[in-house]
DNA sequence: AGCACGCCGACT
DNA sequence: GTCGGCGTGCTC
């Protein structure tokens, strides 16, 4: 009697052994529903066996062969293993992690067929000219009606409201729907568009060349057209019948990308994978890539588990990103497993940044990757922003904004082209003070400050999402005088407003961008010009070109050279490099400039000279210097709970364990979390780092057993392996 | 993770 | 007398 090993969503390392009774025939990689307890869950087969270790009263029958969508390909099955094993974790969550919702359910997954929808005859008869120009929505679906027929998804790209818009519509006998007829995959369409510089050329060329797995780091300062070297990639494995997956960071993932490839690649099915997609969707769009009909699969980290039978080429743009690290549950580096999995499957990937990450270029200075460099500006007259640095120190500064700067300002709305101020804090100010006693504002669940936010006139926590109202008196000494400290988005922007009355300014932060389409909105704004001042967070570093935009302004960077993550000032390198390609893209110069007390930092110093070489030099000799990545590999045991001392029992017994192993690793002290106490939480932490994976690894297949074993029944805890935050 | 079983405190 | 707290242990 057969068996089938099954991956069950449980935090247990095993499988499940199920018998198959003699009517059923199951394959590796289908879904079956299984008794699991006293209820029935749905399961991957990950093996079938002739036998099992366990007593054969003990094991159950499979209850029902899930068939109606086939079988993972076990090429997927052995990338999600890996991840199991490299990453520690139970092998059942992380193939169910993986899988879209609906195929982790047990009702069927019937994916409904995409409808089209077209203008009747009635509407095709429409003097759109005549039609009530008070009806936007509606106008815009007819116009682009007119020109062809449309499915659910390019219909709700037109606004939000456009569904029930399209309702009416269909209820005046303008339009109908029809279901969508599944076109011949035509012949290879490729729109050329661009001419490639020699440098792009040459990078085109070294990829194409590739016979099976090569990993590239494609190094490009911003304007230099990554994205053209991307697209002429993709259009070769198209046309060889391939299927390319292109991973980005989450915020990078918009409409405008989407249509930009659809637009290049006019008869090539793409599915974009993004976390703002319902299930169905989902499930539909993960179909279309097993199927091998989605040509161009688009989507943010967890699309690098999609299955692609066809794959040819992995892209991954933006590759130092951080979003491409998941900081729960699977703690994956989807750029790391993209490697892998180019590897596995014997096809070149290519790592795009204008920054690289350190750990990246290292590997491309060792050679264990190539580097591509793209060093000019794909547009000839677009030339690198002047960036110069405004030393603060002894410096007046109005609420931290320097008179250098607001003169820069002023130049900018005289010239009427747009400025963009940055500023990586929300909020009107991160702290209230008590003038008199010198009492904070600190959050009552977390070891952190709560940031003073005046429009509502509340103080919230960044970190629990606690609120209250600002007090109106010190709560420790009853003194009324409570100041504001440091600066804020919202206290730059109030700021600014006085100044410039007359600036039209924006502000663009996690708290004005909120509401779902909001940035769209004001995206569009930007781009329409109907903006002079923008002000913002890192939120802004990313999106897209604002062509009319001369002047970008850094506050208040310097916290990140004195931090104690030994990544910031390398997050902040890229942050400011990303920031500064924002200024003079089109035919108007750009300048940036920095406020800082250290203008000869050597991270300063390299963002004057546009020289990302020289600052990655300096890094990697610090870090040699002080034994940290890319030098050494490191693991962090996380651990929380309410009781202080039961969080650090835990990590001390968890610390003597590993002691005990005697392995060829660094183990370091017990120490708290870089956030001590976040929602009532204790936090601690303990990094354990060697200079080999393999003898990390080696360690975690000793280590890890043993801390399953401790009785940790009230707190939590986690292994972070290539740990990104502290 | 769920979900049982199991043994001690305040309620109809 | 029971309802219910969360400690402990198991799931093929």
């Amino acid at each position: 009697m057969p068996i089938v090993r099954v991956a069950l969503d449980v935090p247990l390392s095993t499988l499940f052994d199920y018998l198959v009774d003699a009517d059923l025939s199951v394959d590796i990689g289908q879904r079956v529903l299984v008794p699991f307890g006293r209820k029935h869950v749905v399961g991957i087969v990950m093996e079938v066996a002739e036998s099992s270790g366990l007593a054969v009263e003990r094991i159950k029958s499979v209850v029902q062969v899930l068939d109606d969508v086939p079988p993972l390909p076990c090429e997927l099955l052995t990338l999600l293993r890996f991840c199991s094993d490299y990453y520690h974790h139970p092998l059942g969550m992380t193939v169910m992690a993986a899988l879209p919702a609906r195929l982790r359910a047990q009702e069927p997954v019937a994916i409904k067929q995409e409808l089209s929808y077209a203008l009747t005859e009635q509407g095709h008869a429409l003097d759109l000219t005549e039609f009530p120009k008070r009806r936007v929505v509606q106008l815009r679906l007819l116009q682009a009606l007119q020109h062809a027929a449309l499915g659910g998804e390019q219909i709700r790209a037109l606004s939000p409201s456009a569904p029930a818009n399209l309702k009416a519509l269909i209820g005046a006998g303008w339009v109908e729907p029809s279901a969508t007829t599944e076109a011949a995959p035509a012949a290879h369409v490729f729109n050329e568009a661009h001419t490639l510089t020699q440098a792009q050329r040459q990078a085109v060329d070294a990829v194409a060349k590739t016979q099976g797995f090569r990993c590239f780091l494609l190094h490009g300062i911003t304007g230099s057209g990554k994205t053209e070297v991307y697209v002429h990639l993709m259009h070769q494995v198209l046309q060889r019948g391939g299927q390319v997956l292109l991973l980005v960071p989450e915020i990078n993932l918009t409409p405008q990308l989407e249509n930009y490839f659809r637009s290049r690649f006019p008869d090539a099915e793409l599915a974009s994978l993004h976390s703002g997609l319902n299930d169905g969707e989902r499930a539909r769009k993960w179909l279309r890539a097993q199927s091998g009909r989605a040509r161009i699969v688009l989507g943010t980290r967890l699309a690098v588990f999609t299955p692609l039978p066809q794959l040819g080429l992995i892209l991954v743009d933006e590759e130092h990103d951080s979003s491409f690290k998941q900081q729960d549950g699977l703690r994956y580096s989807a750029r790391d497993v993209a490697i892998f999995r180019a590897n596995q499957r014997g096809v070149p990937i290519v790592l795009g940044s204008a920054t690289p990450s350190l750990e990246s270029y290292y590997n491309a200075q060792s050679g264990r990757y190539q580097l591509l460099k793209l060093t000019q500006r794909a547009a000839e007259q677009a030339q690198l922003p002047q960036v110069r640095c405004i030393n603060t120190n002894n410096m007046p500064l109005q609420e931290g904004i320097s008179p250098a700067m607001l003169t820069a300002l002023d130049e900018r709305l005289q010239r009427k082209e747009q400025s963009l101020i940055f500023i990586n804090r929300r909020g009107y100010a991160p702290v209230l003070m008590c003038t008199a006693c010198g009492w904070l504002s600190g959050c009552s669940n977390c070891a952190g400050k709560l940031v003073l936010h005046l429009k509502d006139r509340r103080l919230r926590c960044h970190h629990c999402g606690h609120q209250e109202r600002v007090p109106h008196a010190c709560p420790g000494c009853g003194n009324t005088d409570l100041q504001p400290v440091g600066i804020g988005t919202q206290r730059v922007e109030e700021a600014l407003q006085a100044y410039f009355p007359e600036a039209r300014i924006m502000r663009v932060d996690r708290d004005s961008t909120r509401n779902k389409g909001s940035w769209i909105a004001m995206r569009k704004q930007i781009e329409d010009e109907a903006v002079d001042i923008l002000v913002g967070t890192q939120i802004l570093a990313k999106g897209h070109d604002f062509p009319s935009l001369t002047l970008v302004g850094v506050l208040n960077p310097d916290g990140a050279l004195y931090s104690a993550d030994f990544r910031a000032s390398e997050k902040l390198f890229a942050q400011l490099a990303q920031v500064a390609g924002r200024a003079g893209r089109a035919d108007k110069p750009g300048e940036v400039l920095v406020q800082t007390a250290f203008p000869d930092h050597p991270l300063f110093r390299a963002l004057r000279a546009h020289d990302y070489g020289a600052w990655a030099q300096t890094l990697l000799a610090e870090r040699e210097q002080a034994g940290f990545p890319p030098f050494v590999f490191q693991v962090l045991l996380r651990a929380e709970g309410k009781q202080e001392g039961e969080v650090y029992a835990f990590m001390k017994r968890a610390r003597e364990a590993a002691m005990t192993l005697s392995m060829p690793v660094e183990i370091y002290g017990v120490v708290a979390a870089a956030m001590p106490k976040r929602a009532n939480h204790i936090r601690a932490q303990l990094l354990v780092q060697s200079t080999t994976r393999k003898s990390l690894q080696q360690f975690l297949r000793s280590w890890h057993p043993l801390l399953e074993q401790f009785p940790a029944q009230r707190i939590r805890w986690s292994l972070d392996i290539d740990p990104l935050e502290f």
